[in-house]
DNA sequence: TATTGTTATACTCTATAACTATA
DNA sequence: TATAGTTATAGAGTATAACAATA
């Protein structure tokens, strides 16, 4: 399904779809960055600050957590073995099924978390340049292209 | 500089701003996973995807790589180690400076890299949800957030 | 002396496969 | 037997420090 379907033109996208695209690149590149820069000032590398984040809007099995983050869930062992050892976050038993550990944050996890959160809030630097106006109506389309899920 | 900025109120942004922010972090999420997939289609890894797609634009010394990636010098060496073995990347003597080396595709190289611009453009599906109208409006909004670098 | 690219090293993230303890 | 979490392993990306060749 992925090899031929039927028509693919050698310019697939109209230029200003294609424009958009490579916008969207660069807020990527900017966004991605700049969440790097907030989760090393924290002495945390991206996978973690993405675990400890997700964890501090809701405390979830080990393996919910790799469903999150798209990835194996032999991964989040040892991000979360990190992650404890620094005191940020603590597996707790499933009462109701042995097999599952709970991970959460611990109270300090959670104000590293706030502090995360509001960093990267801080480093909307971007946004700024926006009026009010402008940001009502980029919220509308990016809701719109993110479809229901948002 | 990133620490005592005087005022640092506890909820930094405003709400329409705290959810733009969250929403532009699920647009991240969504073009990072989609880019790494296209890569993973041409048996990529990201970072070498980027390293291809950089070159393609435009040939450059190791360490301006380096410089575009923000990255130390040291990794870009690996990198360009396994595209070269697979014959999609080559050093070049620069005849100005012995010391530097071009890296460029080779035209398989080249090849690839247009495949994979072309999958991300494919991959552009939440675009789709948007009208011509709303891309031109979302392309200026983009621009206003990115500045003059766009 | 300073700079370019490389090497050596150590750590983290990643996927795969095999293991354990539960269910 | 199936599932949750872990361990073991190997490959890749990353930063740091030290090095050779060239400027």
């Amino acid at each position: 399904m992925a090899t031929s379907s039927s028509r693919t033109p050698s310019s697939r996208a109209d230029p200003l779809t294609r424009e958009v695209v490579e916008l969207i690149g660069a807020v990527v590149g900017r966004y991605y960055e700049e969440y790097e820069e907030a989760a090393a000032e924290h002495a945390l590398t991206g996978a973690q600050a993405r675990v400890l984040g997700l964890l501090f809007l809701e405390p979830m099995p080990m393996r919910r957590i790799a469903q999150k983050l798209k990835c194996e869930p032999s991964n989040i062992t040892g991000i979360v073995d990190r992650l404890e050892a620094r005191g940020l976050v603590e597996r707790r038993p499933d009462p109701a099924d042995r097999r599952v550990k709970l991970a959460a944050p611990t109270p300090e996890g959670a104000e590293v978390a706030r502090g995360l959160r509001d960093s990267l809030n801080f480093a909307r630097e971007p946004l700024a340049e926006l009026s009010r106006e402008e940001r009502l109506s980029l919220r509308g389309l990016l809701r719109r292209m993110l479809g229901e899920e948002a």
